[in-house]
DNA sequence: CTTGCACAAATTGTTAACAATATGAGCAGT
DNA sequence: ACTGCTCATATTGTTAACAATTTGTGCAAG
């Protein structure tokens, strides 16, 4: 994430203040992430335009620190800038989720391996307290919180393998994914993931090194497959014809 | 990169301007892109600092076009920015260097794969064409220029494998090497890249999916062993001795 | 010689006013 | 109806002045 976030920890009278729990964020970091719950929970629709005096004033802030959120909400696929027309939620195309899945499988793939060797026995405690908060998740019935629970365990994969690197990168497709899951998610269809995840664990466990990479794959290919990814075939008819009669 | 690269060509009395070449590029892009060859060039040392009235003044632009230019190689890694006490050039630790490359063998390693199966006539050509630049700039004796072909190469076989995803990832772990590798390259040896390279392109040509996977893996661990990534053991002796005695 | 303090200088962070640009409505002409 | 035009409006982009913060220096006290 751009938006820098370290504001140190605010301390009133030896006692901790009462927004400690979120202390580390600045108040860029704060917008930035209601923005982007916003727009992954589609209360903000993608195209919205996203007017920076609008913002400005929800958020009590001016409008540059706006512009700035703005900034990095865009360098995330989020938003889309258009110079001197302003800010709109993105709306990320088939071929984009396509690719964006096709990454999923190429490094979460190569991941997989790593998490294998690099799994001890804090690590899989952390992976199954994990699978609880799933498991607490889907009964709250929040799909906004589901999806974000579950897209944690990809990232905590990441993060037991120890690259912040390939972190940084999971956390970035993770984000995108969320975005696109909350557009072409189909809504007959509800993904009770905490089971596959736990299933990921067990051969993680076992360190089936290969039973792992390729049960990940399917994991990814059967999200995807969740999605209506289908090319509109609204074609430029009129204008098209046109031209190919020339 | 996160800044805006949109501006229209230019067009003049129905001729192209003479920056035709640039013209893609916003102001901002252009100062990022100078900034960021002077670090990678060792003319700007890590550590040293960066400040806005300076660069504004030397590039000719109001302070905030520089803040915001700052604010993307942040978030690229090739400064660092301490609130309130402005800009300075990265200094990547050893661990980071050591997290680009295992990301990097992570991310190429699996796109070799990808690479056999999505390499066409066209694709070698581009390839082959490739070297031939390489082989110019290795000629040319200039090493800021030999690094930059170098690191093409690796973007280029993302691009073959078309997924625009991945390719993102690719350059931005490409610019982080080019920083890593002004940093920690040691003097005394010069890399003669596009020989290994044209090795990779042999077992594509092949077919040969897991030689050029291992082929490939084998290449970023020479690069890497170029480098002189040894943690620096200046131990915080003082300190550390008396808080030990405690 | 070190510590603590106050103050000055340099630098960054913020704001509000102004300039530039795009959008849409209205209206005339065909 | 459709095109082309002008102008009002809304919105973004830029600037310059101001506020806040950090850093360094000098000086006095221990």
């Amino acid at each position: 994430m751009a938006v820098a976030a370290n504001r140190k920890t605010r301390v009133v009278g030896g006692k901790v203040a009462a927004d400690r729990v979120k202390a580390s964020e600045s108040p860029e970091t704060a917008i930035y992430n209601k923005i982007h719950r916003a727009i992954a929970e589609r209360r903000l629709l993608p195209g919205s335009r996203l007017i920076e005096d609008q913002l400005a004033e929800v958020f009590g802030v001016s409008r540059m620190r706006i512009r700035w959120v703005l900034q990095s909400l865009a360098r995330d696929k989020v938003v889309t800038l258009h110079r001197n027309r302003g800010a709109c939620v993105a709306e990320p195309t088939v071929k984009e989720a396509k690719e964006v899945f096709a990454a999923r499988r190429l490094i979460e793939g190569a991941l997989a391996r790593e998490v294998v060797r690099a799994t001890d026995d804090k690590a899989l405690k952390r992976l199954k307290a994990h699978i609880k908060k799933e498991v607490a998740s889907e009964k709250s019935h929040d799909r906004a919180m589901e999806l974000r629970t579950s897209h944690e365990f990809h990232t905590l994969l990441a993060e037991i393998v120890g690259n912040s690197v390939v972190v940084d990168f999971l956390r970035e497709l993770m984000a995108r994914s969320a975005l696109i899951t909350a557009i072409f998610e189909r809504p007959d269809i509800s993904v009770c993931s905490h089971f596959t995840h736990s299933r990921l664990i067990e051969l993680i466990e076992k360190r089936d090194e290969q039973g792992l990479v390729d049960a990940m794959l399917g994991h990814l290919d059967e999200i995807e497959s969740y999605l209506t990814l289908y090319e509109k075939e609204d074609q430029p008819v009129d204008i098209k014809t046109i031209f190919s009669g020339l």
